[in-house]
DNA sequence: CTGAAAGCGCTTACAG
DNA sequence: CTGAAAGCGCTTACAG
C-alpha cells in the first residue's frame, strides 16, 4: 500500500518504504506518504507556513500526531543553520575554594529557561571555572544560536576572550556591570543605586558606623559599584568614609564569617553591616550570633540579591532585590534581538529594597 | 592556491573554494584542503580514530585549532544519530501555588551537568508543570540521547506516560522512589532508612512526642517511605504512633509554617518535628520562632535533603543528607549505560545524618 | 498553494 | 592507514 504512492523520488520512496515496513524512525516522508502530499508540504505545514492551505495543514498535523512524529532537530538545524537553542554559561568562582555557583544564578537559570521556552528555544547549560580556558565557549557556540554569560565577573581582564567571541560573530549577552566593549550586550542592576538605597535604609534607622563587606577586586566590578553607592549615601549625610570599615569578601558565606571575625578582632566600632551579597550577609549573621551579638539588636545587616535563603533565615534578611525573572527576560530578549540581527540596548534594572527583620524597623539612637 | 588541490569531488571543491574565498563557515573540507588529506580523514583525526596515523592526526588538529574549527554538531548528529546531549526535565509542583523548583534539584542539576561534561555530553534543561501534558518530553526526546526526570513525584499515577516513553524506546532514568515499571531506571535514596535514622536521632535525644510533617499523598511516595521509617523507629522503642502528630505538607516553606500553626492550634503535645524536606523544616522553624518557641530548647527539628539553606539558618538545621553529587553521578551513569544499550541497575543511595544545632546535642529528659 | 530538487556538513561502510 | 561515495532528514530557493 505504501509502495503505490505520490512521492516519485526513487531513493526517498525506497527509504520510506523500508522504514514503514521494517523498523527505523518516522520521517517527514512517511507523513507525506500518508497525507498524500509532498515532503516539502509536510515540512511547511508543520512549521505553520502560510504557504499551506488550512485543510492540508490540519491533515498533516493530525497524521504527525497520530504517528507521534517530531521533526529531527539535527536535520533541521543542519539545513537551516539554526539550532533554536540558547546556551547558558555559568561561571564558578574557583578562587575561593570549592567551586560553587551562587544560588542567585541558579534561580536565574530557571527563569531564563522558561523565558526561552516561551520563545520556542531550548537551553543548554554549562558550568565553567573562571580560571579555565574558554574552549568550551567555542564548543558550545557550535551548538547554540547564542550564549548567555552568568557570573562572569570582570569583563575588563577578560576582554581578549570577549573580543574573540565578537570576532567569531558569536551572539552573546552578559549579566553584570556594563563595560566599554559590552554595548548592547549587557543586562545588569543599577548597583550604585542599590548600594545607596541599602545604606540609606541603614542610616534612616539611625545606624552610623556601617561596615561594608565586599571585595574591591577588579573581578567584582558590581561590588565596587555597590561600594560607591554606599559612599554616596554616607557622603550625603556628611559622614566620613572609614576605610577600617571595609572588608574584602567574595560571594560566599565563609567569607562573610571571616569578615566579621576580622572586624571584631580589629576592635573597630560598628552598628551595621552592608554585605555586597546575601551569601556574605548570611555568613556574617551566623558569625555575629556565634559572637553573642544580636541581629538587629546590636547590629543591623543588609544583603544584596534576595536569594531564597534570605527569607528563610532568622532574622529574615533585609536585602536589595534584583528581580531574577525580569533579569532573565531582559537577557533572553536582548540575545534574541541580536540573533535576529538587531542591535539591542544594554539595560540596567532597578534595584528594590526588601525590608525584613535583620535591620530592625524602629529608629535606633546611634 | 586552494583551488589546486587534493579533493577531486567537484561539488565539494567548489563549495570549499567559494567558502575560502568568500565568507561562509569553516568546514572539514577546508581543513582537508589545507592538510592535504581527504575530508574523511579529517573527520577521523578529529575524533581520535585509531585509523589515523599519529602524524596526520596532529597535523589536522593543529590546522583545526588555527582556523578555530569545530565540528558542526547538527551535521554530526544527523549523520550519526547521536546528539551527545542529555536532557534534564525538572518538574515544578504547581499544585501548591506559585511554581517553584526545590533547590535540591537545582543543585543536582549542577552536578548532573558536570558529570555529563566529564563524559562529553551536553545538558539541555527544561522545566515542566506537573499538570502539563508531556508533549515537551517528546519534543525534548528528539534533541537528546536520553532524559533524566527530576522531581517527578509519583510514578504510579503517571505510569501511562512512562509507558509511552518506554514504547518509544526513549532512554530515560528517574530520581526518586523505585517503582514496578522502573527497574533499571531509578536512582533514589533509602528513604525508609533515612526516616528511621532521623527519628532515632530525635529519640536518642530524649524526644518522645515527635510530629511528622509530610504529605501522605501518592504523589509523594518518598514522603511515605520516610514516614514508614519514622514509624519503624517509634515502634522499635515501643512508642505508639499517634495520628494526631502527622500533618500533611508538600515541599515548601509555607506548608511547614501552616503545619506548625495547625499543630499548635490542635493543642497536641509535641517536643520534636521530623520534616520530610528541609524546605518544610525551615518553614516550621520560622513558625516556631514566631510562636515564641525555642529551637531546639522547646522543640527539636530534623529536615531532609541538606539543601544549602539548611546550614545557613539559625539554628543550623540537622538533616538527612542525600548526596547530590553521588546522586547525579549515578543518574548519569545509569542513563549512559542504557543509551549504550545496556540494562543497568536501579540504585538506592545511603542517607546520612548531618547533626547541626536544631535538635540540641545533649540528652533531654522527656 | 504545491512539488521536485538541491544541499546543509558531517560519519561510516566499503574498498584498497 | 587513507580515500571516494553515500546518505542522515530536513528547509528552501525555484518553478509552476
Amino acid at each position: 500500500m505504501l509502495s503505490s504512492c505520490i512521492d516519485h523520488s526513487p531513493r526517498r520512496l525506497a527509504a520510506a518504504g523500508s522504514n514503514t515496513l521494517g523498523s527505523g524512525k518516522t520521517t517527514s516522508f512517511h507523513i507525506a506518504l500518508m497525507a498524500g502530499v509532498s515532503q516539502a508540504t509536510v515540512s511547511r505545514a508543520l512549521r505553520d507556513s502560510p504557504l499551506v492551505s488550512e485543510a492540508t495543514r490540519e491533515k498533516v498535523k493530525q497524521i504527525a500526531r497520530d504517528l507521534n512524529y517530531h521533526v529531527d532537530r539535527s536535520a533541521a538545524g543542519l539545513r537551516s543553520g539554526q539550532t533554536r537553542t540558547l546556551a547558558v554559561l555559568l561561571f564558578e568562582d574557583d578562587t575561593i575554594g570549592d567551586a560553587s555557583v551562587n544560588p542567585y544564578f541558579l534561580s536565574m537559570l530557571g527563569h531564563i529557561t522558561r523565558s526561552a521556552a516561551r520563545r520556542d528555544y531550548d537551553v543548554l547549560v554549562a558550568f565553567q571555572q573562571l580560571s579555565e580556558n574558554w574552549h568550551q565557549h567555542y564548543e558550545i557556540s557550535n551548538r547554540a544560536d547564542g550564549i548567555i554569560l552568568l557570573g562572569y565577573g570582570d569583563f575588563v581582564s577578560f576582554d581578549d576572550k570577549l573580543e574573540r567571541l565578537r570576532r567569531d560573530d558569536a551572539h552573546f549577552v552578559v549579566w553584570g556591570a556594563s563595560a566599554p566593549g559590552l554595548d548592547g550586550r549587557s543586562v545588569g542592576c543599577e548597583n550604585r543605586l542599590g548600594g545607596e538605597i541599602a545604606t540609606r535604609h541603614l542610616l534612616s534607622l539611625g545606624r552610623r558606623r556601617i561596615a561594608f563587606f565586599g571585595e574591591m577586586d577588579e573581578r567584582c566590578p558590581e561590588f565596587r559599584d555597590r561600594y560607591d553607592g554606599y559612599t554616596d549615601a554616607l557622603n550625603a549625610e556628611g559622614i566620613d568614609i572609614d576605610p577600617a570599615l571595609q572588608f574584602d569578601a567574595r560571594g560566599k558565606e565563609s567569607l562573610g564569617v571571616q569578615a566579621v571575625e576580622q572586624l571584631l578582632a580589629s576592635g573597630t566600632q560598628f552598628d551595621a553591616i552592608f554585605a555586597a551579597s546575601d551569601l556574605i550577609a548570611i555568613g556574617a549573621i551566623a558569625a555575629l550570633h556565634e559572637a553573642g551579638l544580636s541581629v538587629p539588636g546590636d547590629v543591623s545587616v543588609v544583603g544584596y540579591d534576595d536569594i531564597h535563603a534570605a527569607s528563610c533565615i532568622t532574622p529574615a534578611l533585609t536585602t536589595i532585590r534584583q528581580d531574577p525573572r525580569a533579569a532573565a527576560g531582559a537577557l533572553v530578549d536582548l540575545l534574541l534581538t541580536r540573533i535576529a540581527g538587531g542591535k539591542g540596548d544594554s539595560r540596567q534594572l532597578p534595584p528594590q529594597l526588601i525590608v525584613r527583620k535583620s535591620c530592625g524597623s524602629d529608629k535606633i539612637k546611634s
